[in-house]
Parts: C-alpha cells; sequence; structure tokens
DNA sequence: ATTATTTTTTAGTATAGACTAAATTAGTAT
DNA sequence: ATACTAATTTAGTCTATACTAAAAAATAAT
C-alpha cells in the first residue's frame, strides 16, 4: 500500500486535474504554476513520484498519472469535496469560504471518518460548485456539461457547475444570481470581445465578459 | 501573533498537560515519554518553544508554560475536544474511535471553522471523555472531581470523566457498563492490592483493579 | 567530599521539502 | 547544421524535525 505525505498528496492532486485538461502530458512548468513552487521543487518530487510509482516520469518530457496515482489523487478529491459539502450544508460556510479549510481537511487520514461523513451527509454525488465527487473506489460519474460560452444566441441551459473556484468569482456569481441549479438564457455574443449577455433564473439580463461565461459550465 | 506548527502544537499540548499534573515543572524526559521522542529531540524543540516564548526554559532545570503558551495549548485542545464531540455525536464513533483522529484534526487552521462547529454541537461543555471544553478565550470550567480510588467503602458518586482515554480501557469501561454519567456506590475495598468492588448503574457488581479505579473520575 | 548514576544537552547525521544559481537538454529559428 | 531560446534538471544551501553517540551537568550514594 502506498502512502503518501501531505505534500505527496497535493503535488498528485495538481497532476491528475492538469492531466484531466486534455493533454496527454503535464509539463514540470505547468505543476509549477499550479503549485506555486518553483520548477527546481518540482523536479524533485517528480522524481519521488515516480519512485513510488503513482507518475510515469521521464526526464525532460513530462509525466502521466499511473492507475494507482489516479485512484489516490481521487480519494484526495473525494475527500476534499465530502468535506466542502459538509461545510456549507451542515456549518453554513458559503461556497467561496470552504476551499482552504477542505485543501486542509483532505488530508486527514481515516477511512472511518470518510464513510461516516459520506454517510451522514446522504452521499452527496456533487460539491457546492458542482463537481462530481468519487465514490470509494474512485469512480466518478460527471454529468455532460460545457462551458456558457459555447451556447449559441437563443441557448437555454442550467448552470451546474463552475471552473474556477476562487473567492473573489464565486462572489461575483453571487451577486448576479447565478448559483448552482439557475437556469440561464443566451440573448446576446459580441463577436468582438467574446462577452454575452445572459438572461438568468429568468429575471436579470447581465452582461459577462469572456472570461466569466468560460468559467461557468452548463448542461442543455 | 505567535503561529505554531503542527508538531509544536503536539509538544506544548503535552507540556500543558503534564504541567496540570501537580508538579510546578516539566522534565525533558517526562515529555520524552509522552511524546514518544528521544530527549535529544525534546531539548531542541525546548529551544525553539523559549524562544517562541510560550514556555520559560533554563536548562537543565525543565520548563515552564507561560500564559501565552497556555492559551495557545487550551486552543489546540479546545479543538480536539470539539471535534471529539462532533465524531461521536455527528458520526457515530464510539469514545474509544475518536482519539487519533482527533489528534490530526485539532490541527486545522480556521477560527471560522471552530466556532460554526461549535455552534453546530449546540456549545458543548465537555467532551466524550468528560474533559471539559475550553472557551474560545482559553477559559475552562472544570467541575470538581475525583478518583474512583479514592471513594470510601459504601460511599456514592457519578462517573463524570476518565482519565485514560486508550481504546482497551475504554472499550473495557463499555464492556462493564461503565459510561459517563452512570452512578456507582463502593461496596468492598482490598487493603492488600487497592483493588475494589463497585456496584454500577445500580444493577452490576464489578471487581475493579487499582489501575481501573485511578483512571475513573467521579463526582460525588 | 568524592564518586557514581541519572538526566539533559551538544554535536553530528539523516530525511523531507523548499529555494537559487548553474548546467544541461529539447525545441525553434536561422 | 548551427545557434539561440525556453524548459528542465542538477548542485548546493536552508529550515524543520527526527535520530545516535558523546559530553556535560545535576542528583544520589557512599
Ligand atoms: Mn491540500
Ligand atoms: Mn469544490
Ligand atoms: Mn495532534
Ligand atoms: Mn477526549
Amino acid at each position: 500500500m502506498t502512502t503518501l505525505t501531505y505534500s505527496e498528496e497535493n503535488y498528485l492532486k495538481a497532476i491528475f486535474h492538469l492531466s484531466e485538461e486534455g493533454k496527454k502530458s503535464v509539463s514540470t512548468n505547468d505543476i509549477s504554476a499550479e503549485m506555486k513552487n518553483r520548477p527546481a521543487s518540482v523536479s524533485d518530487m517528480l522524481r519521488k513520484l515516480g519512485e513510488k510509482k503513482v507518475i510515469e516520469y521521464r526526464k525532460y518530457y513530462g509525466v502521466h498519472i499511473t492507475e494507482e496515482g489516479k485512484k489516490l489523487a481521487l480519494q484526495t478529491i473525494r475527500k476534499h469535496r465530502l468535506w466542502e459539502v459538509f461545510l456549507v450544508e451542515k456549518l453554513n460556510f458559503s461556497w467561496d469560504e470552504v476551499h482552504e479549510v477542505a485543501d486542509e481537511l483532505e488530508h486527514i487520514k481515516s477511512r472511518l471518518l470518510i464513510q461516516r461523513l459520506d454517510e451522514y451527509l446522504g452521499f452527496p454525488k456533487f460539491d457546492p460548485h458542482g463537481d462530481p465527487i468519487p465514490d470509494e473506489y474512485g469512480d466518478i460519474r460527471s454529468r455532460p456539461r460545457l462551458p456558457l460560452s459555447e451556447i449559441e444566441i437563443n441557448g437555454t441551459g442550467q448552470i451546474v457547475a463552475v471552473k474556477d473556484s476562487s473567492a473573489a468569482f464565486l462572489r461575483y456569481l453571487d451577486k448576479i444570481g447565478a448559483y448552482i441549479g439557475a437556469r440561464i438564457k443566451v440573448l446576446d455574443k459580441v463577436e468582438f470581445d467574446g462577452s454575452v449577455e445572459i438572461l438568468v433564473d429568468n429575471k436579470k439580463s447581465v452582461f459577462m465578459s469572456k472570461d466569466v461565461v468560460g468559467n461557468i459550465l452548463v448542461m442543455q
């Protein structure tokens, strides 16, 4: 059984997330940017994660996460998201306050704790940001979703998740009433800068920048 | 504002607990035994804690915890005990399963988290082992209590806490029905080995060793 | 008052995880 | 094919926290 330190768990989680973003191999610089550590520190950690067989590491050619690594990363992600649900549902945190705390709680090592927490929360399938919660075997059932930016004029949909979980972005969404589950309709799109006019929840028309509509995920 | 690492918090908590056990100054060896680290490691840590002014450290003469140190230790203890209550009350842990997990959870750094947890649990005053929970200013109101070993023959009382929180001891207490709140009566005492016969909860007569009755705390 | 024992500290080493600066490799442009 | 640039790794340093072995101080025993 592979055991990882807090730091190794954080790196592996970052590598997993970067892997999900399409590209086959993840670069040292990508990880460096994500983790806010210098590339030299990343290289060192990659060597260690390679030795532990949670990634495949070929010097100078980036890394691939292994099946074992994926499983471990999903465990950490599961814990992170369950704790986020707990904080919001039980402790009345708002969705922009949970991230840092969950980033610490996700490392607590107790199988029983997570089983019981899951049960206590009613086996939630999604976290407060709409992200799917893997089961204890690492199985994850994500619903189909696409960026709001890709909806055509007059197209409609429902917000199911956010890509960016920063407090600033989430508070902005609160302000315009764009919560998870809200219905949206695209009223107009500006070719020039990618900005969009959206009808939120059938009551409010809001102009959103390209950046914003790229970070809102909807299902149709 | 003094910030401590996980390790420093653990040492300080140990020093605080050892200080409470009567003696004015705590020795390096005491701490070493409590923390299961070698004395040399303890010496090193004492120097650091001394520099941070959370203890008074005179080489070769043991340590005293300072007011600042006491406050910080009580914060950690508060978190530890609140998490224990959470685990037992909300996640259905039994009182012998909570200690290790709480020992990790106690280090999570979020003021809001602890305030909300406290509120969510209904501002509990005692943890599952009967130990008092300090408030957010470090004030702690302990109820008067004494070891069961000090009750005279025919004396009665009520179990309010346990000194030893090891799983083995707590499971033994479960077996004999000696939960927190149980009424007890001392039926007989054996001079020779300090063992005692106790009527538990008005229904069960149990023989307990000196060791056991020394670790059960009662109020009369 | 010496000597012996126990306790504690110091010195030196190890590992984890970060850093900077320098060297090396891969990829791109001429 | 060669030279330039960007990405990456290596080398060396630092801090935190542990360890063992040796030295030093305090305490106990004679
Ligand atoms: Mn984390
Ligand atoms: Mn989330
Ligand atoms: Mn702890
Ligand atoms: Mn307790």
